[in-house]
DNA sequence: TCCCCGGCTTGAG
DNA sequence: CCTCAAGCCGGGG
């Protein structure tokens, strides 16, 4: 199997989360039958095209927190976009085990 | 080829 | 709950 392959794996399954889900890196890769490799999914989704129309800010990390530093731009975008989809963020900025995305 | 660095995870303390 | 170490693997120097 090649690379591309790996990376439309990954992809095709961050396309399913469903709107207001949420999912994790190693959720996403072990998904893509690709156990372990949650950098990778961080890798790919970081290279996405700024008009991609894949809900990358659906992947989330494995604590149900945003990966970007909290001060950041992209932190920002992301809890945005989670929000105006019904997920909340506690006080912690962590999000409840409710909003996880079980196939 | 080695080394370092990532939108990470998990298991031990 | 926090910090550390180890594992993971592709990309770049």
């Amino acid at each position: 199997m090649g690379a591309s392959d790996k990376h439309a794996a990954i992809l095709l399954v961050v396309s399913k989360i469903p709107a207001g889900r949420v999912a994790s890196y190693g959720q996403v890769a072990e998904l893509a039958g690709l156990p372990g490799r949650a950098r990778m999914v961080g890798q790919i989704l970081a290279n996405l095209p700024a008009r991609s129309k894949l809900p990358w800010f659906r992947v989330v990390n494995a604590r149900g927190a945003i990966s970007f530093a909290p001060d950041s731009e992209s932190f920002a975008r992301q809890r945005q976009a989670l929000e105006a989809e019904g997920v909340e963020f506690s006080a912690r900025c962590t999000i409840a085990a409710r909003f996880r995305w079980t196939p």
